[in-house]
DNA sequence: TAGTGGTCTAGACCACCCT
DNA sequence: GGGTGGTCTAGACCACTAG
Protein backbone atom coordinates (compact mmCIF):
# COMPACT_ATOMS: atom_id res chain seq x y z
CA UNK A 1 0.00 0.00 0.00
CA UNK A 2 0.95 3.70 -0.83
CA UNK A 3 4.54 1.80 -2.76
CA UNK A 4 4.71 1.93 -6.43
CA UNK A 5 4.88 -0.97 -8.01
CA UNK A 6 8.76 -0.81 -8.78
CA UNK A 7 9.55 -3.04 -11.90
CA UNK A 8 8.41 -6.09 -10.16
CA UNK A 9 9.86 -8.09 -13.40
CA UNK A 10 12.30 -10.46 -11.93
CA UNK A 11 14.59 -10.72 -14.81
CA UNK A 12 16.96 -13.64 -14.10
CA UNK A 13 20.37 -12.35 -12.64
CA UNK A 14 22.82 -14.51 -15.23
CA UNK A 15 20.28 -12.67 -18.36
CA UNK A 16 20.78 -9.29 -16.67
CA UNK A 17 24.92 -10.23 -16.18
CA UNK A 18 24.72 -11.71 -19.92
CA UNK A 19 23.43 -8.10 -21.03
CA UNK A 20 26.12 -6.38 -19.31
CA UNK A 21 28.61 -7.98 -20.33
CA UNK A 22 27.80 -7.88 -23.33
CA UNK A 23 27.75 -4.60 -23.36
CA UNK A 24 31.38 -4.36 -22.10
CA UNK A 25 32.64 -6.20 -24.63
CA UNK A 26 31.63 -4.02 -27.23
CA UNK A 27 33.13 -0.88 -25.94
CA UNK A 28 35.48 -2.14 -23.11
CA UNK A 29 37.71 -4.85 -25.08
CA UNK A 30 39.20 -6.12 -28.14
CA UNK A 31 39.11 -9.02 -29.84
CA UNK A 32 41.34 -11.56 -28.20
CA UNK A 33 41.36 -9.58 -25.30
CA UNK A 34 41.48 -11.51 -21.57
CA UNK A 35 38.62 -11.16 -19.70
CA UNK A 36 39.30 -11.18 -15.50
CA UNK A 37 39.40 -15.03 -14.47
CA UNK A 38 35.42 -15.93 -13.25
CA UNK A 39 36.33 -15.93 -9.78
CA UNK A 40 37.17 -12.53 -9.73
CA UNK A 41 33.81 -11.46 -11.83
CA UNK A 42 31.68 -13.13 -9.62
CA UNK A 43 32.99 -10.91 -7.00
CA UNK A 44 33.09 -8.07 -8.67
CA UNK A 45 29.18 -8.29 -9.91
CA UNK A 46 28.37 -10.30 -6.50
CA UNK A 47 26.99 -13.38 -7.48
CA UNK A 48 28.09 -16.78 -6.99
CA UNK A 49 30.45 -18.19 -9.65
CA UNK A 50 27.60 -20.45 -11.19
CA UNK A 51 25.45 -17.71 -11.79
CA UNK A 52 28.39 -15.86 -13.76
CA UNK A 53 28.80 -19.26 -15.52
CA UNK A 54 25.83 -18.87 -16.94
CA UNK A 55 26.24 -16.04 -18.05
CA UNK A 56 29.40 -16.54 -19.95
CA UNK A 57 27.75 -19.55 -21.62
CA UNK A 58 25.43 -17.65 -23.19
CA UNK A 59 27.56 -15.44 -24.22
CA UNK A 60 29.84 -18.27 -25.60
CA UNK A 61 27.02 -19.45 -26.98
CA UNK A 62 26.29 -17.05 -29.38
CA UNK A 63 30.20 -16.89 -30.24
CA UNK A 64 31.06 -13.61 -28.87
CA UNK A 65 33.41 -15.67 -26.01
CA UNK A 66 35.70 -18.47 -25.39
CA UNK A 67 36.93 -20.03 -23.53
CA UNK A 68 39.65 -22.79 -22.55
CA UNK A 69 40.77 -24.64 -19.64
CA UNK A 70 43.76 -23.69 -18.18
CA UNK A 71 43.98 -20.58 -19.80
CA UNK A 72 41.38 -17.68 -19.40
CA UNK A 73 38.16 -16.53 -20.97
CA UNK A 74 39.32 -14.54 -24.13
CA UNK A 75 36.90 -12.12 -26.58
CA UNK A 76 36.16 -14.43 -29.68
CA UNK A 77 36.55 -12.70 -33.01
CA UNK A 78 33.61 -12.64 -35.47
CA UNK A 79 32.44 -15.81 -36.66
CA UNK A 80 33.72 -17.22 -39.82
CA UNK A 81 31.52 -17.99 -42.67
CA UNK A 82 31.58 -21.52 -44.25
CA UNK A 83 30.44 -21.90 -47.45
CA UNK A 84 28.77 -25.26 -47.49
CA UNK A 85 26.71 -24.39 -50.93
CA UNK A 86 25.66 -27.14 -52.50
CA UNK A 87 26.92 -25.78 -56.30
CA UNK A 88 30.10 -26.13 -54.71
CA UNK A 89 30.17 -29.37 -53.67
CA UNK A 90 29.39 -31.69 -56.59
CA UNK A 91 30.94 -35.26 -55.11
CA UNK A 92 32.77 -34.81 -52.14
CA UNK A 93 36.36 -33.83 -52.43
CA UNK A 94 36.49 -32.58 -56.33
CA UNK A 95 39.70 -30.39 -56.16
CA UNK A 96 39.01 -29.10 -52.82
CA UNK A 97 41.86 -28.43 -50.44
CA UNK A 98 39.34 -27.40 -47.79
CA UNK A 99 38.82 -30.87 -46.73
CA UNK A 100 41.35 -33.16 -45.55
CA UNK A 101 40.81 -36.75 -45.80
CA UNK A 102 41.90 -38.55 -42.39
CA UNK A 103 41.32 -42.18 -42.49
CA UNK A 104 38.74 -44.50 -44.12
CA UNK A 105 37.29 -47.87 -41.94
CA UNK A 106 34.99 -50.52 -42.73
CA UNK A 107 31.95 -50.70 -40.44
CA UNK A 108 28.17 -50.23 -39.86
CA UNK A 109 26.31 -47.15 -39.83
CA UNK A 110 24.39 -45.62 -37.27
CA UNK A 111 20.40 -46.64 -37.77
CA UNK A 112 19.98 -43.49 -38.79
CA UNK A 113 21.97 -42.92 -41.25
CA UNK A 114 20.94 -46.61 -42.57
CA UNK A 115 17.43 -45.32 -43.23
CA UNK A 116 18.82 -42.37 -45.38
CA UNK A 117 20.94 -44.85 -46.97
CA UNK A 118 18.00 -47.56 -47.02
CA UNK A 119 20.24 -50.46 -46.49
CA UNK A 120 20.38 -52.87 -43.81
CA UNK A 121 21.40 -51.60 -40.85
CA UNK A 122 23.54 -54.47 -39.80
CA UNK A 123 24.94 -53.99 -43.85
CA UNK A 124 28.64 -52.96 -43.65
CA UNK A 125 29.78 -49.32 -45.79
CA UNK A 126 33.03 -47.30 -46.02
CA UNK A 127 33.60 -44.69 -43.41
CA UNK A 128 35.24 -41.84 -44.56
CA UNK A 129 36.52 -39.27 -42.10
CA UNK A 130 37.73 -35.84 -43.29
CA UNK A 131 38.58 -32.50 -41.17
CA UNK A 132 37.52 -29.17 -42.84
CA UNK A 133 40.03 -26.44 -42.11
CA UNK A 134 39.93 -22.91 -42.76
CA UNK A 135 42.30 -20.30 -41.53
CA UNK A 136 44.84 -23.11 -39.72
CA UNK A 137 41.32 -23.61 -37.62
CA UNK A 138 39.67 -26.96 -37.46
CA UNK A 139 35.66 -26.03 -38.28
CA UNK A 140 34.30 -29.66 -38.86
CA UNK A 141 34.62 -32.92 -38.96
CA UNK A 142 32.89 -35.35 -40.99
CA UNK A 143 32.16 -38.78 -41.64
CA UNK A 144 31.17 -39.92 -45.10
CA UNK A 145 29.18 -43.13 -45.13
CA UNK A 146 29.61 -44.70 -48.62
CA UNK A 147 27.86 -48.48 -49.06
CA UNK A 148 30.13 -50.84 -50.60
CA UNK A 149 27.72 -50.98 -53.28
CA UNK A 150 28.28 -47.77 -54.63
CA UNK A 151 31.80 -48.49 -55.25
CA UNK A 152 31.60 -51.87 -56.84
CA UNK A 153 35.24 -50.95 -58.20
CA UNK A 154 37.12 -50.65 -55.09
CA UNK A 155 39.95 -52.93 -54.78
CA UNK A 156 39.28 -54.48 -51.27
CA UNK A 157 43.42 -55.04 -51.37
CA UNK A 158 44.97 -51.58 -50.33
CA UNK A 159 42.68 -52.17 -46.16
CA UNK A 160 45.72 -49.73 -45.18
CA UNK A 161 43.04 -47.74 -43.95
CA UNK A 162 45.23 -44.41 -43.66
CA UNK A 163 44.64 -40.95 -46.23
CA UNK A 164 45.65 -42.49 -49.27
CA UNK A 165 42.35 -45.36 -48.44
CA UNK A 166 40.28 -42.62 -48.02
CA UNK A 167 40.92 -40.93 -51.29
CA UNK A 168 40.56 -44.18 -52.67
CA UNK A 169 37.16 -44.17 -52.01
CA UNK A 170 36.29 -40.74 -52.91
CA UNK A 171 37.91 -41.72 -56.24
CA UNK A 172 35.64 -44.74 -56.77
CA UNK A 173 32.68 -42.34 -55.79
CA UNK A 174 33.58 -40.17 -58.11
CA UNK A 175 33.52 -42.39 -61.00
CA UNK A 176 29.05 -42.51 -60.28
CA UNK A 177 26.79 -39.67 -62.03
CA UNK A 178 25.76 -37.19 -59.59
CA UNK A 179 22.04 -36.20 -59.94
CA UNK A 180 21.33 -34.06 -56.99
CA UNK A 181 21.69 -33.56 -53.06
CA UNK A 182 19.25 -33.08 -50.23
CA UNK A 183 21.00 -30.70 -47.18
CA UNK A 184 19.93 -30.47 -43.76
CA UNK A 185 20.79 -28.54 -40.84
CA UNK A 186 20.52 -28.79 -37.07
CA UNK A 187 21.73 -28.66 -33.55
CA UNK A 188 23.88 -30.93 -31.78
CA UNK A 189 26.43 -31.71 -29.31
CA UNK A 190 29.94 -33.09 -30.04
CA UNK A 191 30.50 -36.54 -29.83
CA UNK A 192 33.74 -37.22 -28.26
CA UNK A 193 35.97 -38.29 -30.96
CA UNK A 194 34.31 -35.15 -32.70
CA UNK A 195 35.38 -32.99 -30.09
CA UNK A 196 38.88 -34.02 -30.14
CA UNK A 197 39.29 -33.15 -33.64
CA UNK A 198 37.35 -29.68 -33.44
CA UNK A 199 39.33 -29.06 -29.71
CA UNK A 200 36.63 -28.62 -27.84
CA UNK A 201 35.08 -30.32 -25.08
CA UNK A 202 32.61 -33.60 -25.57
CA UNK A 203 29.22 -32.08 -26.17
CA UNK A 204 29.94 -29.02 -27.35
CA UNK A 205 27.53 -27.50 -29.38
CA UNK A 206 27.89 -28.49 -32.79
CA UNK A 207 25.50 -27.82 -35.94
CA UNK A 208 25.11 -30.96 -37.72
CA UNK A 209 24.97 -30.77 -41.83
CA UNK A 210 23.57 -34.21 -42.99
CA UNK A 211 23.93 -34.52 -46.87
CA UNK A 212 22.30 -37.30 -49.32
CA UNK A 213 24.15 -37.62 -52.37
CA UNK A 214 21.60 -38.68 -54.78
CA UNK A 215 22.79 -40.76 -58.34
CA UNK A 216 20.71 -42.99 -60.53
CA UNK A 217 17.18 -42.13 -58.21
CA UNK A 218 19.13 -44.22 -54.84
CA UNK A 219 21.17 -42.83 -52.14
CA UNK A 220 24.80 -43.07 -53.40
CA UNK A 221 26.64 -42.04 -49.81
CA UNK A 222 25.65 -39.91 -47.06
CA UNK A 223 28.16 -37.46 -45.12
CA UNK A 224 27.23 -36.16 -41.56
CA UNK A 225 29.03 -33.24 -40.94
CA UNK A 226 29.68 -31.41 -37.54
CA UNK A 227 30.86 -27.82 -37.58
CA UNK A 228 31.93 -25.66 -34.77
CA UNK A 229 28.99 -23.75 -33.49
CA UNK A 230 30.67 -21.43 -31.68
CA UNK A 231 32.73 -20.19 -34.35
CA UNK A 232 30.87 -21.03 -37.49
CA UNK A 233 28.23 -19.39 -39.72
CA UNK A 234 26.93 -21.48 -42.55
CA UNK A 235 26.47 -19.82 -45.66
CA UNK A 236 24.34 -21.07 -48.85
CA UNK A 237 25.69 -18.55 -51.54
CA UNK A 238 23.06 -19.19 -53.69
CA UNK A 239 22.97 -16.26 -55.73
CA UNK A 240 27.18 -15.86 -55.21
CA UNK A 241 28.93 -14.33 -58.81
CA UNK A 242 25.35 -13.13 -59.33
CA UNK A 243 25.85 -10.13 -56.57
CA UNK A 244 29.42 -9.64 -58.59
CA UNK A 245 28.00 -9.38 -62.39
CA UNK A 246 26.13 -5.95 -63.65
CA UNK B 1 50.59 -50.59 -5.05
CA UNK B 2 49.45 -54.01 -6.11
CA UNK B 3 46.38 -52.69 -8.01
CA UNK B 4 45.53 -52.88 -11.09
CA UNK B 5 44.50 -49.54 -12.99
CA UNK B 6 40.85 -49.60 -13.02
CA UNK B 7 39.85 -47.55 -16.10
CA UNK B 8 40.71 -44.47 -14.68
CA UNK B 9 38.62 -42.47 -17.38
CA UNK B 10 37.39 -39.68 -15.43
CA UNK B 11 34.42 -39.41 -17.74
CA UNK B 12 32.25 -36.28 -16.53
CA UNK B 13 28.91 -38.26 -14.33
CA UNK B 14 26.95 -35.92 -16.66
CA UNK B 15 28.34 -37.30 -19.65
CA UNK B 16 27.59 -40.35 -18.52
CA UNK B 17 23.95 -40.06 -17.33
CA UNK B 18 23.44 -38.67 -20.91
CA UNK B 19 24.45 -41.81 -22.48
CA UNK B 20 22.88 -44.09 -19.82
CA UNK B 21 19.54 -41.74 -20.06
CA UNK B 22 19.75 -41.58 -23.80
CA UNK B 23 19.78 -45.23 -24.21
CA UNK B 24 16.70 -45.84 -21.79
CA UNK B 25 14.49 -43.18 -23.78
CA UNK B 26 15.34 -45.39 -27.21
CA UNK B 27 14.33 -48.54 -25.21
CA UNK B 28 12.03 -47.38 -22.35
CA UNK B 29 9.79 -44.84 -23.34
CA UNK B 30 7.36 -43.69 -25.77
CA UNK B 31 7.18 -40.09 -27.37
CA UNK B 32 5.36 -38.22 -25.06
CA UNK B 33 5.80 -40.09 -22.14
CA UNK B 34 6.63 -38.34 -18.77
CA UNK B 35 9.97 -38.85 -17.19
CA UNK B 36 10.27 -38.89 -13.43
CA UNK B 37 10.86 -35.56 -11.64
CA UNK B 38 14.45 -33.87 -11.56
CA UNK B 39 14.38 -34.46 -7.61
CA UNK B 40 14.17 -38.39 -8.21
CA UNK B 41 15.89 -39.04 -11.06
CA UNK B 42 18.78 -37.39 -9.06
CA UNK B 43 18.04 -39.62 -6.29
CA UNK B 44 17.71 -42.69 -7.78
CA UNK B 45 21.21 -41.89 -10.27
CA UNK B 46 22.80 -40.83 -6.91
CA UNK B 47 24.22 -37.23 -8.25
CA UNK B 48 23.01 -34.05 -7.18
CA UNK B 49 20.30 -31.91 -9.16
CA UNK B 50 22.42 -29.82 -10.63
CA UNK B 51 24.29 -32.46 -12.06
CA UNK B 52 21.46 -34.65 -13.23
CA UNK B 53 20.30 -31.39 -14.91
CA UNK B 54 22.93 -30.98 -16.83
CA UNK B 55 22.37 -34.44 -18.70
CA UNK B 56 19.06 -33.24 -19.35
CA UNK B 57 19.91 -30.04 -20.57
CA UNK B 58 22.26 -31.70 -23.44
CA UNK B 59 19.46 -34.10 -24.22
CA UNK B 60 17.16 -31.27 -24.34
CA UNK B 61 20.00 -29.73 -26.99
CA UNK B 62 20.07 -32.28 -29.04
CA UNK B 63 15.71 -32.78 -29.15
CA UNK B 64 15.31 -35.44 -27.22
CA UNK B 65 13.76 -34.28 -24.43
CA UNK B 66 11.23 -31.29 -23.66
CA UNK B 67 10.53 -29.88 -20.32
CA UNK B 68 8.40 -27.19 -19.38
CA UNK B 69 8.11 -25.74 -15.77
CA UNK B 70 5.73 -26.96 -13.56
CA UNK B 71 4.76 -29.53 -15.86
CA UNK B 72 7.76 -31.90 -15.80
CA UNK B 73 9.66 -33.33 -18.83
CA UNK B 74 9.01 -35.45 -21.74
CA UNK B 75 9.98 -37.64 -24.57
CA UNK B 76 10.69 -34.90 -27.44
CA UNK B 77 9.31 -36.34 -30.90
CA UNK B 78 11.55 -36.52 -34.17
CA UNK B 79 12.51 -33.02 -35.03
CA UNK B 80 10.39 -32.02 -37.86
CA UNK B 81 11.94 -30.84 -40.86
CA UNK B 82 11.02 -27.43 -42.06
CA UNK B 83 12.03 -26.36 -45.85
CA UNK B 84 14.10 -22.85 -46.06
CA UNK B 85 15.25 -23.62 -49.39
CA UNK B 86 15.57 -20.82 -51.49
CA UNK B 87 14.20 -21.74 -54.96
CA UNK B 88 11.16 -21.89 -52.68
CA UNK B 89 10.98 -18.64 -51.37
CA UNK B 90 11.47 -16.05 -54.45
CA UNK B 91 10.15 -12.80 -52.34
CA UNK B 92 9.01 -12.97 -48.64
CA UNK B 93 5.27 -13.70 -48.78
CA UNK B 94 4.57 -15.48 -52.13
CA UNK B 95 1.67 -17.34 -51.76
CA UNK B 96 2.26 -18.88 -48.48
CA UNK B 97 0.47 -19.88 -45.86
CA UNK B 98 3.78 -20.99 -44.03
CA UNK B 99 4.20 -17.74 -42.70
CA UNK B 100 2.01 -15.31 -40.77
CA UNK B 101 2.11 -11.67 -40.84
CA UNK B 102 1.97 -10.39 -37.60
CA UNK B 103 2.62 -6.72 -37.50
CA UNK B 104 4.75 -3.57 -38.97
CA UNK B 105 6.41 -0.55 -37.37
CA UNK B 106 9.12 1.99 -38.59
CA UNK B 107 12.59 1.58 -36.41
CA UNK B 108 15.75 1.57 -37.38
CA UNK B 109 17.84 -1.18 -38.20
CA UNK B 110 20.34 -2.83 -36.28
CA UNK B 111 24.01 -2.08 -36.74
CA UNK B 112 24.39 -5.72 -37.92
CA UNK B 113 21.72 -5.48 -40.51
CA UNK B 114 22.04 -2.01 -41.34
CA UNK B 115 25.56 -2.88 -42.89
CA UNK B 116 24.22 -5.71 -44.92
CA UNK B 117 21.40 -3.01 -46.24
CA UNK B 118 24.51 -1.03 -46.61
CA UNK B 119 22.32 1.97 -45.01
CA UNK B 120 22.98 4.39 -42.37
CA UNK B 121 22.66 3.13 -38.85
CA UNK B 122 20.09 5.57 -38.10
CA UNK B 123 17.71 5.15 -41.58
CA UNK B 124 14.61 4.31 -40.65
CA UNK B 125 13.49 0.80 -42.18
CA UNK B 126 10.17 -0.93 -41.87
CA UNK B 127 10.33 -3.59 -39.61
CA UNK B 128 7.78 -6.30 -40.66
CA UNK B 129 7.29 -9.50 -38.13
CA UNK B 130 6.10 -12.37 -39.15
CA UNK B 131 5.31 -16.19 -37.89
CA UNK B 132 5.95 -19.16 -39.12
CA UNK B 133 4.34 -22.04 -38.02
CA UNK B 134 3.95 -25.67 -38.90
CA UNK B 135 1.85 -28.51 -37.70
CA UNK B 136 -0.23 -26.06 -35.41
CA UNK B 137 2.82 -24.90 -33.72
CA UNK B 138 5.38 -21.88 -33.79
CA UNK B 139 8.92 -23.28 -35.37
CA UNK B 140 10.55 -19.39 -35.98
CA UNK B 141 10.10 -15.66 -35.36
CA UNK B 142 10.90 -13.36 -38.42
CA UNK B 143 11.83 -9.44 -38.86
CA UNK B 144 12.07 -8.57 -42.35
CA UNK B 145 13.78 -4.97 -42.22
CA UNK B 146 12.83 -3.08 -45.76
CA UNK B 147 14.63 0.27 -46.02
CA UNK B 148 11.99 2.62 -47.38
CA UNK B 149 14.10 3.35 -50.52
CA UNK B 150 12.95 -0.50 -51.80
CA UNK B 151 9.34 0.25 -51.30
CA UNK B 152 8.59 4.19 -52.98
CA UNK B 153 5.69 3.02 -53.61
CA UNK B 154 3.95 2.90 -50.20
CA UNK B 155 1.26 4.73 -49.17
CA UNK B 156 2.44 6.10 -45.26
CA UNK B 157 -1.51 6.90 -44.65
CA UNK B 158 -2.04 3.70 -43.41
CA UNK B 159 -0.01 3.74 -40.30
CA UNK B 160 -2.35 1.12 -38.32
CA UNK B 161 0.86 -1.03 -37.80
CA UNK B 162 -0.76 -3.88 -37.77
CA UNK B 163 -0.71 -7.02 -40.03
CA UNK B 164 -2.59 -5.56 -42.85
CA UNK B 165 -0.11 -2.93 -42.92
CA UNK B 166 2.85 -5.52 -42.48
CA UNK B 167 1.07 -7.09 -45.78
CA UNK B 168 1.08 -3.45 -47.70
CA UNK B 169 5.31 -3.64 -47.24
CA UNK B 170 5.09 -7.35 -48.77
CA UNK B 171 2.84 -6.41 -51.18
CA UNK B 172 5.39 -2.98 -52.11
CA UNK B 173 8.83 -4.93 -51.82
CA UNK B 174 7.31 -7.90 -54.48
CA UNK B 175 6.80 -4.83 -57.15
CA UNK B 176 10.99 -5.45 -57.25
CA UNK B 177 12.80 -7.75 -59.34
CA UNK B 178 14.20 -10.56 -57.16
CA UNK B 179 18.14 -11.47 -58.58
CA UNK B 180 19.14 -13.84 -56.05
CA UNK B 181 19.68 -14.65 -52.33
CA UNK B 182 22.32 -15.28 -49.85
CA UNK B 183 21.55 -16.98 -46.82
CA UNK B 184 23.62 -17.99 -43.50
CA UNK B 185 22.49 -20.13 -40.41
CA UNK B 186 24.25 -19.76 -37.30
CA UNK B 187 23.71 -20.27 -33.43
CA UNK B 188 21.96 -18.07 -31.26
CA UNK B 189 20.05 -17.76 -28.62
CA UNK B 190 16.64 -16.54 -27.80
CA UNK B 191 15.52 -12.58 -27.37
CA UNK B 192 13.15 -12.10 -25.27
CA UNK B 193 10.31 -11.01 -27.64
CA UNK B 194 10.76 -14.14 -29.73
CA UNK B 195 11.45 -16.69 -27.06
CA UNK B 196 7.80 -15.32 -26.31
CA UNK B 197 6.19 -15.89 -29.53
CA UNK B 198 8.27 -19.51 -29.50
CA UNK B 199 6.64 -20.63 -26.30
CA UNK B 200 10.24 -20.62 -24.90
CA UNK B 201 12.30 -19.45 -22.25
CA UNK B 202 14.82 -16.60 -23.35
CA UNK B 203 17.80 -17.50 -24.18
CA UNK B 204 16.70 -20.69 -25.80
CA UNK B 205 18.87 -22.01 -28.17
CA UNK B 206 18.04 -21.60 -31.48
CA UNK B 207 18.96 -21.17 -35.53
CA UNK B 208 19.24 -17.60 -36.63
CA UNK B 209 19.08 -17.69 -40.48
CA UNK B 210 19.98 -14.53 -42.16
CA UNK B 211 18.97 -14.00 -45.60
CA UNK B 212 19.69 -11.00 -47.71
CA UNK B 213 17.43 -10.55 -50.88
CA UNK B 214 18.63 -8.98 -53.62
CA UNK B 215 17.46 -6.55 -56.68
CA UNK B 216 19.26 -4.52 -59.31
CA UNK B 217 22.29 -5.11 -57.43
CA UNK B 218 21.36 -3.87 -54.03
CA UNK B 219 20.19 -5.53 -50.51
CA UNK B 220 16.76 -4.53 -51.33
CA UNK B 221 15.81 -6.33 -47.56
CA UNK B 222 16.88 -8.80 -44.94
CA UNK B 223 15.45 -11.10 -42.69
CA UNK B 224 16.52 -12.69 -39.68
CA UNK B 225 14.39 -15.65 -38.53
CA UNK B 226 15.25 -17.54 -35.48
CA UNK B 227 14.01 -20.97 -35.39
CA UNK B 228 13.40 -23.14 -32.55
CA UNK B 229 17.02 -25.73 -32.35
CA UNK B 230 15.09 -27.91 -30.17
CA UNK B 231 12.39 -28.75 -32.52
CA UNK B 232 13.48 -28.04 -36.01
CA UNK B 233 15.85 -29.36 -38.66
CA UNK B 234 16.03 -26.71 -41.69
CA UNK B 235 16.30 -28.91 -44.68
CA UNK B 236 17.76 -27.09 -48.32
CA UNK B 237 16.21 -29.72 -50.78
CA UNK B 238 18.27 -28.95 -53.75
CA UNK B 239 17.43 -31.94 -55.31
CA UNK B 240 13.48 -31.99 -54.06
CA UNK B 241 11.61 -33.42 -56.93
CA UNK B 242 14.71 -34.77 -59.11
CA UNK B 243 14.58 -37.23 -56.91
CA UNK B 244 10.47 -37.96 -57.43
CA UNK B 245 11.35 -38.40 -61.23
CA UNK B 246 12.75 -40.79 -63.09
C1' DT C 1 -2.22 -25.83 -3.05
C1' DA C 2 0.96 -29.21 -4.44
C1' DG C 3 4.31 -30.35 -7.66
C1' DT C 4 7.22 -29.17 -11.48
C1' DG C 5 11.31 -27.14 -13.60
C1' DG C 6 14.26 -22.59 -13.22
C1' DT C 7 17.44 -19.83 -10.52
C1' DC C 8 20.92 -19.09 -7.08
C1' DT C 9 24.30 -19.85 -3.40
C1' DA C 10 28.88 -21.07 -1.20
C1' DG C 11 31.51 -23.98 -1.00
C1' DA C 12 34.94 -28.18 -2.81
C1' DC C 13 37.86 -30.69 -5.83
C1' DC C 14 39.68 -31.83 -10.48
C1' DA C 15 41.95 -31.41 -15.23
C1' DC C 16 44.56 -28.66 -17.79
C1' DC C 17 48.00 -25.03 -19.24
C1' DC C 18 51.74 -22.17 -18.48
C1' DT C 19 56.16 -20.95 -16.56
C1' DG D 1 53.29 -24.66 -8.59
C1' DG D 2 50.02 -21.48 -9.33
C1' DG D 3 46.20 -20.08 -11.93
C1' DT D 4 42.51 -21.13 -15.14
C1' DG D 5 38.05 -23.05 -16.42
C1' DG D 6 35.25 -27.66 -15.67
C1' DT D 7 32.69 -30.60 -12.54
C1' DC D 8 30.02 -31.60 -8.48
C1' DT D 9 27.52 -31.07 -4.11
C1' DA D 10 23.57 -30.03 -0.88
C1' DG D 11 21.03 -27.17 0.06
C1' DA D 12 17.33 -22.88 -0.69
C1' DC D 13 13.84 -20.18 -2.84
C1' DC D 14 11.10 -18.73 -6.98
C1' DA D 15 7.85 -18.98 -11.14
C1' DC D 16 4.79 -21.53 -13.33
C1' DT D 17 1.06 -25.08 -14.16
C1' DA D 18 -2.63 -27.86 -13.09
C1' DG D 19 -6.27 -29.93 -10.36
Amino acid sequence: MGTTQLETVPEPKYWHLKTVIGEALDSDFAVGEILPNERELAARFGVARATLRQALEQLELEGRLQRRRGVGTTVAPPRVGVDVSTTQHSWPGVGEDTWQSVDSADDTAPAAVARLLDIEPTARVHVVRRLRVTEGQPVAAELLYVPAGSVPGLVEADASGGPARARAVLRELRQLTLDGQDRSVELGSARADDARELDRLPGAPVLVVTTRYLSEGRTAAVSVATYRADTCRLTFGDSGDLAMAS
